[in-house]
RNA sequence: GGCCCUAUCGUCUAAUGGUUAGGACGCAAGGUUUUCAUCCUUGAAAUCGGAGUUCGAUUCUCCGUAGGGUCACCA
């Protein structure tokens, strides 16, 4: 499903639960040549995911008779006519085409985010609505089912404007009430054109696989063209409901910024219980990382809720165990000495009494907590000056530049691992 | 091209016929226990152009311009 897909749905849901509706979603499968069942079950699914199933479904394929008969109707107080054509993909074939007799009017609609929408429909001219009586076209069918379904509201997207002349006078021909129509404006790339599945990955299968919340990509596609008059950004779809108002709905199209996206599944990611998180990351962390020497449950267990305010995505989590990020946790280093070195220190070697000291109040020191590991060795560090302790000490821990504090680190990998890592940093240096 | 829609920081957006044009993401700088991340503070950054209405317009009107949608025997 595309995400544009999806916030029409939202906005319909919002719409419709705002105002004690129903929310209604119908799959428009008229064209059989197009249509694959995997796909219908695929949109269900996607729904389903995002939480938005609908309170009512229905598919067109299933109206054939009622549109049938319908078709019929017209034809018989000729509203609408049956002609004889050369096939468009083969002149030499003839057709039997089902046209509606175009009044040729000038209509008005009153468009519930853009007001009152003006078009000539003469230069409609007598539009094709069948194939044949058998097979009518999607205009038809729409505008035939939402009749008969008691649709009241049509939220969809913009490019449904310049469509509904055309499906007003098919309701008027078939004495059918019109709903009340809502346009939203589309979601742009970053170029500013249409937003496509193919072309920029725009569908909500990529940001699941990508590892999106649902209700991160729920709450950034509601503010995508849409805003609640006050600075709050963060809302459950539950709160969505309450503060919905379609007069915030925004005229113009919007660019989708994935970047802002992170930043809600971020919050949101902060925000997940730390079952729910654990689950996610787990998932996420490559099969590999079990292999490690060192891997061990307790040490993985510690080392999760330090991932969490690292990233944006789960992605980001495969990607950083990829390159090694978490490998700390699980296997020695083999540290450099440059990187050993504190910017201060001339030669690396002058950092080896301090890891020695160091490990001589880790030997003693309590390591039920990355705190109580911290507590530990402040004093120290405040008394020489806390790069010169902590630098190497994390890069003997970790060999890496980038990490977690000392503290944490230690904390991980437990006691006899921190003084066996410290020990070898000195030989390290020293050699 | 015809018809239709739209126009505030890079992006999503707020606001009013009179404001230092506000917020968020991103960006930059600084700070918070060294690095990364988090967090905090500060900063740079916008009313498409031209007329008109008005004491005053970013806001109202018109004309341009730009962008988008649509012009099927697709949906």
């Amino acid at each position: 499903m595309h995400i544009g897909t999806v916030r029409t749905a939202l906005f319909n849901y919002l719409f419709a639960k705002k105002h004690g509706g129903t929310y209604f979603v119908r799959i428009e499968d008229t064209d059989k040549e197009r249509n694959k069942e995997e796909w219908v079950d695929a949109i269900w699914r996607d729904f389903e995911w995002c939480g938005l199933m609908p309170d009512k479904r229905s598919r067109t394929s299933e109206h054939l008779d009622r549109h049938r008969e319908l078709l019929r109707g017209l034809v018989e107080k000729d509203t609408a006519y049956v002609s004889s054509e050369p096939a468009k993909d083969d002149p030499e074939r003839t057709v039997e085409l089902v046209r509606l007799r175009n009044p040729g009017k000038e209509l008005t609609f009153d468009d519930l985010v853009r007001g009152p929408i003006t078009f000539d429909t003469t230069e409609l001219g007598d539009f094709v609505i069948a194939r044949s009586i058998d097979d009518p076209l999607y205009h038809f069918a729409v505008v035939a089912d939402d009749g008969d379904e008691g649709v009241t509201h049509v939220l969809r997207a913009e490019e449904h404007i310049s469509n509904t002349p055309r499906q007003i006078l098919i309701q008027e021909a078939l004495g059918f009430p019109r709903p009340v129509y809502g346009h939203l404006p589309l979601i742009l790339a970053p170029d500013r054109s249409k937003l496509s599945k193919r072309k920029h990955g725009a569908s909500i299968e990529n940001y699941r696989s990508q590892g999106f919340l649902p209700t991160a990509i729920i709450n950034y596609l509601a503010l995508l063209g849409w805003n609640p008059g006050t600075d709050q950004e963060i809302f459950s779809l539950t709160e969505l409901i309450d503060v919905f108002s379609i007069d915030g709905v925004q005229k113009g199209g919007a660019v989708f910024d994935v970047q802002k996206l992170e930043w809600f599944n971020k919050e949101y990611l902060l925000k997940l219980d730390s079952h729910e998180y654990q689950h996610m990351v787990r998932n996420a962390l490559p099969m590999e990382i079990a292999e490690l020497p060192q891997f061990d449950e307790e040490r993985l267990q510690r080392l999760l809720p330090v991932i969490r305010e690292r990233v944006h995505t789960m992605k980001e989590v495969a990607e950083a165990a990829q390159a090694g990020e978490y490998d700390f946790a699980f296997a020695a280093p083999h540290p450099d000495a440059d990187l050993l070195k504190w910017k201060k220190d001339a030669t690396a070697a002058d950092a080896i009494p301090r890891l020695q000291r160091a490990a001589e109040i880790l030997h003693e020191a309590d390591f039920s907590s990355a705190e109580t590991v911290k507590d530990a060795l402040w004093p120290y560090a405040e008394e020489i000056g806390r790069g010169e302790l902590l630098w190497p000490l994390r890069v003997s821990l970790t060999g890496r530049k980038e990490s977690p504090d000392p503290f944490v680190c230690a904390f991980i990998i437990g006691r006899e691992e921190t003084l066996a890592r410290i020990e070898k940093a000195c030989d390290t240096i020293g050699r």
